[in-house]
DNA sequence: CAAGCTAACTAACGCGCGTTAGTTTCGCAA
DNA sequence: TTGCGAAACTAACGCGCGTTAGTTAGCTTG
């Protein structure tokens, strides 16, 4: 018996180290001996679970770029009215950047140093998200019951501020992960000047 | 007379291409072979118009952050009316935003790669920034002008949601840098539930 | 208890980085 | 026309990176 505790390394502890670290520091400011200190092996023992620093870049990215759309399909299925729908998909989108901090920020500091064809599949899946809450908005208006000059540029303030929770949401801080989403939730319906009771 | 035109390389073209190249691919992502290269010198001979890489970040940050206080301290000066300061205050920051793009992806990507001291002084004034923005909304909930739960969730929202029009917005696209400002100023008010005419 | 697989290790590679030293070119002023 | 300084150049450095090869240790299974 040894003086450290014997690990087992799994690919999900690799991945897990250099998620914490690439949202610390950034994909191209993260060394593979960095992440391997983490985990108490030498840098070449990564290459038991993982085939490259690329691969695990892209399995971060297409996880969560491919959650971001389960999330919003799932959460505007079941409903027709426009603030109910964009009260969903706002509260999905706002939990999901609070309650996975680290994937938001590596997702949009560095998915574009993927390769491809990675970097356009990636693109591809943010614009249908975008459109998609673009056009959630387009219903509202044309339902008469948001009022906006531009369902885009509504459309930009409401995702990237919530977006950006992961740059200052703290799980320990003041709110939770859930009492935040649904403050952003009033705030999109606000700026969207959504007519009272939803 | 040599087929290339000669050009008289200035520290500020150095720092412009720096600006451009970071902002693209992030400081850690950038060589110097790059800067170089786009200005049709060899890497070696930069030095003639900076001391290092870091020299180069460091002066992004220091003038950028230090412009944005700057910007706030004239925007509010001259009005007490909580909501003619957030409308001010919110315009300058967006507008700035959409015409200092580069400088606003490079402070928010790569600030944190700053080395001491000068990391401490940027995070000083970015929290004296949100300190501020936070007490305009404050003051107006306290004048009973504005409605929301939370002043620092407010205050967030509203700064991240500007701070964004970096990532999106294009100067050859549908708007301009100050009908997007204008807009933002909006959504601002509306965040804060701000009572009718400004 | 032996075989075998998994996952660790050491050693080493080629490369590109930021940076320095020393040299050459060239426009401008005396 | 000559001299000088600014700014370019070539050459080279040490280092740390991602990655590969080959080897050893140690559980698991028959």
């Amino acid at each position: 018996m040894s003086t450290d505790t014997r690990v087992t390394v799994t690919s999900e502890a690799v991945l897990d180290a250099a998620l914490t670290l690439f949202a610390q520091r950034g994909y191209h400011g993260t060394a593979l001996s960095q992440i391997a200190e983490t985990l108490n092996i030498r840098t070449p023992s990564l290459y038991n679970h993982m085939r490259s620093k690329h691969e695990l870049l892209r399995t971060i990215v297409d996880e969560t770029t491919a959650g971001v759309l389960t999330d919003f399909h799932r959460a505007v299925a079941d409903t027709s009215d426009p603030r109910e729908r964009l009260y969903r998909a706002t509260l999905v989108y706002a939990r999901r950047h609070a309650t996975h901090r680290r994937e938001a920020l590596v997702v949009n500091r560095d998915a574009a140093s993927l390769d491809q064809p990675h970097r356009d599949e990636m693109q591809r899946r943010r614009r249908e998200h975008g459109h998609a809450m673009r056009g959630l908005i387009a219903d509202g208006v044309a339902a008469g019951v948001y009022t906006v000059d531009s369902a885009a540029l509504a459309s930009f303030a409401i995702r990237e501020m919530c977006v950006s929770i992961a740059r200052w949401f703290r799980p320990d801080g003041d709110f939770t992960a859930a009492e935040v989403a649904e403050q952003y939730t009033r705030f999109a319906l606000r700026i969207v000047n959504a007519s009272p009771e939803r």
